[in-house]
DNA sequence: CTTTAGACTTGGAAAAATTTTA
DNA sequence: TAAAATTTTTCCAAGTCTAAAG
């Protein structure tokens, strides 16, 4: 079987030393027992080296014929200036810059950085004429696009040598990737949703803003020439390789490793495990969840009630946010009045609640969900007296909420509900949809519907592709083709079959099987069509990557193509099985979530 | 208790790479 | 063999959650 060839494969070629003996693989007793072994004294390593983050080019200034137009004039523009202007010229057919908060804090940060001469001309950001800089970087990234094979493969290897110099790193004597190794370029912020900073300036980072950590008797990562780091500190309880403050939402950026490393996937395997866990005991907590709702403590009723929420809905916890710093989203725990509406009846259904509110990025959740009395009685204690800006559980906070979970399973806490509800959701799908008739194409759909299930609860959209219609169109003409094909096809078999009905002989026998065959094969290729169309009609709107990346117990998904005979590559491409290492190295076909 | 800092995971869009099609 | 379509990778913002400080 495929999926034999292909494990044996990689453990000869890829040998995973860093893998937890067989006995402690399998069952919670011996993962928990890792994972104490693990969490005890927060050391991440013994041995850490690298070369310090790459630092992105710095900034060439414009040839002089790309002119910047003040009130239809061309003005020659400080370096600095310019290349603060070229950030937004480039943004120019993009969405954000008719924003006006956008235009607002651009031209606001902009102006700090002008000198003073600058400032005294520029003051009106709609006199401000940023065409030819926009033509010149579109020309360029046609001119890249257009440039011949040598030339690119030139690039290629150019970028292959920074990564291999600086994308590695050596944790505990292995060489592991890092995730990110180059600094973040300096532009204009785009935050997501109404976000009150959106095009303000993010600076440049320097080798003075970063700090190094590393150990001690490693390879200290030299700076750049000419200049220091920050700071170079020892931190071995922490996993980051360079850190650097981000000047715009003044909160910390680091340089971490792959998750295709050790170190990531190891946590990846512990967060699944305590998940499993939840699992055991989550019944119970459901009867307790459930008979709080009746407590005498209303702090202990609004805790029941989001609790339920979190579990049955698979909303996040719900961090308070400081106002006006960034966009105005909600979670569970910090809901308001104004996002949910109770209909004590509606479309047939009892007690309603329709929630609508924008959750983490700006993404809106709108469901309408039928609840138990008592949950409905509690939410319309709750709205009672308060305006539609208030707090819904008022009594309520994430800290508050975990702290409670902490002490129903160790280890729990809001977030690891999503987890669980989401790889226990994958499983039952897989279960329920799965055919072990139906070919690789079709059970190919069942698992990308039992995705599509648990992305739905997460409420993970995605806007519709801008292509999403024509390559509808083009599959469907694709698929009438083959219809016509398959016409003929059965045409020319009864043909065949005539002419064999009359001859009787050989060669007229061999040409009906002949037109069989090709009927079958179009009659398969056919219905693949039709699954591919139909799979892509259902992904309209769904993301399927987060959850198959953050919240499917990978092992759920390999022991499932391991009994049915679906190559793991199907459904996990190169980095998807890289970053699932450790999964696919210890499941078999059998094994349980 | 509240606030703040810090570290780490999760998130969709956009860019880049690859594959398919005409 | 270009260009269109699709898939993969990169990007970096935005969450969660813990711990320390006030």
């Amino acid at each position: 079987m495929y999926w034999r060839l292909a494990t044996s494969m990689l453990g000869r070629g890829v040998p995973r030393p860093w893998l937890v003996p067989t006995g402690l693989r399998t069952g919670s007793v011996g993962c928990s027992r890792w994972e104490e072994e693990k969490s005890a004294d927060g050391v991440k390593w013994k041995q850490l080296e690298h070369r310090g983050p790459y630092f992105v080019p710095l900034y060439e200034p414009l040839p002089d014929d790309v002119q910047f137009y003040y009130d239809g004039k061309p003005l020659k523009l400080s370096v600095a200036t310019e290349e603060i202007a070229t950030f937004y010229a480039k943004m120019l057919d993009h969405e954000y810059t008719t924003k006006e908060i956008f235009q607002t804090n651009f031209f606001n940060d902009w102006r700090k950085e002008m000198t003073p001469q600058e400032q005294k001309i520029i003051k009106h950001l709609d006199k401000c004429d940023f065409r030819e800089i926009h033509k010149y970087f579109v020309d360029k990234n046609e001119a890249r696009k257009a440039l011949s094979k040598e030339e690119k493969q030139k690039l290629k290897e150019e970028a292959d040598k920074i990564q291999e110099e600086y994308g590695y790193c050596i944790l505990d004597g292995h060489r592991e990737k890092i995730g990110n190794f180059k600094t973040e370029p300096p532009g204009l912020f785009r935050g997501r949703g109404d976000h009150p900073k959106m095009g303000m300036l993010k600076k440049r980072i320097m080798p003075e803003d970063v700090i190094i950590n590393c150990s001690k008797d490693s390879k200290i990562p030299e700076p750049p020439v000419g200049h220091k780091w920050k700071e170079v500190r020892f931190d071995n309880t922490v996993t980051w390789l360079a850190s650097w403050t981000e000047n715009v939402q003044n909160s910390l950026k680091y340089i971490m490793l792959n998750p295709s490393s050790k170190l990531k996937g190891e946590k990846d395997w512990q967060k699944y495990e305590v998940a499993r866990r939840l699992k055991d005991v989550v019944h119970k907590i459901r009867a307790q969840y459930q008979a709080d709702w009746k407590s005498k403590e209303m702090k202990k009723r609004q805790r029941a009630v989001a609790l339920y929420f979190i579990d049955k809905l698979a909303l996040r916890a719900g961090n308070e946010k400081e106002e006006g710093e960034t966009a105005d989203t909600v979670g569970c725990c910090s809901l308001r009045v104004e996002h949910i509406k109770l209909h004590p009846k509606l479309d047939g259904q009892e007690h309603v609640v329709e929630f609508d509110f924008l959750g983490k990025d700006s993404i809106r959740y709108y469901n309408k969900v039928s609840v138990e009395k008592p949950v409905f009685k509690n939410l319309q204690l709750f709205m009672k007296n308060k305006d539609p800006g208030d707090d819904l559980f008022d009594r309520l906070n994430t800290v508050i909420l975990n702290k409670h979970l902490q002490n129903l399973m160790n280890g729990l806490t809001a977030k690891v509900f999503r987890t669980y509800n989401a790889s226990i959701t994958l499983q039952e799908q897989l279960k329920a949809l799965t055919n072990p008739e139906d070919n690789v194409a079709g059970k190919l759909l069942s698992y990308n519907r039992a995705n599509r299930a648990v992305a739905i609860l997460c409420n993970h959209q995605r806007s519709t592709p801008k292509t999403f219609e024509k390559s509808m169109q083009n599959l469907q003409t694709k698929i009438d083709a083959k219809k016509q094909q398959l016409e003929k096809a059965e045409q020319e078999l009864k043909k065949a079959e005539d002419e064999f009905e009359d001859t009787k002989d050989a060669k007229a026998e061999a040409n009906v099987q002949k037109k069989k065959k090709l009927l079958e094969r179009l009659k398969e290729q056919l219905a693949k069509l039709n699954v591919q169309a139909t799979d892509k009609e259902e992904n309209k709107q769904i993301a399927l990557g987060t959850s198959k990346l953050n919240y499917l117990d990978p092992r759920i998904s390999i022991a499932w193509c391991k009994k049915f005979g679906v190559p793991i590559e199907k459904i996990y491409n190169k980095t998807q099985r890289a970053k699932f290492a450790w999964a696919i190295d210890m499941t078999d076909e059998d094994f349980e979530f």
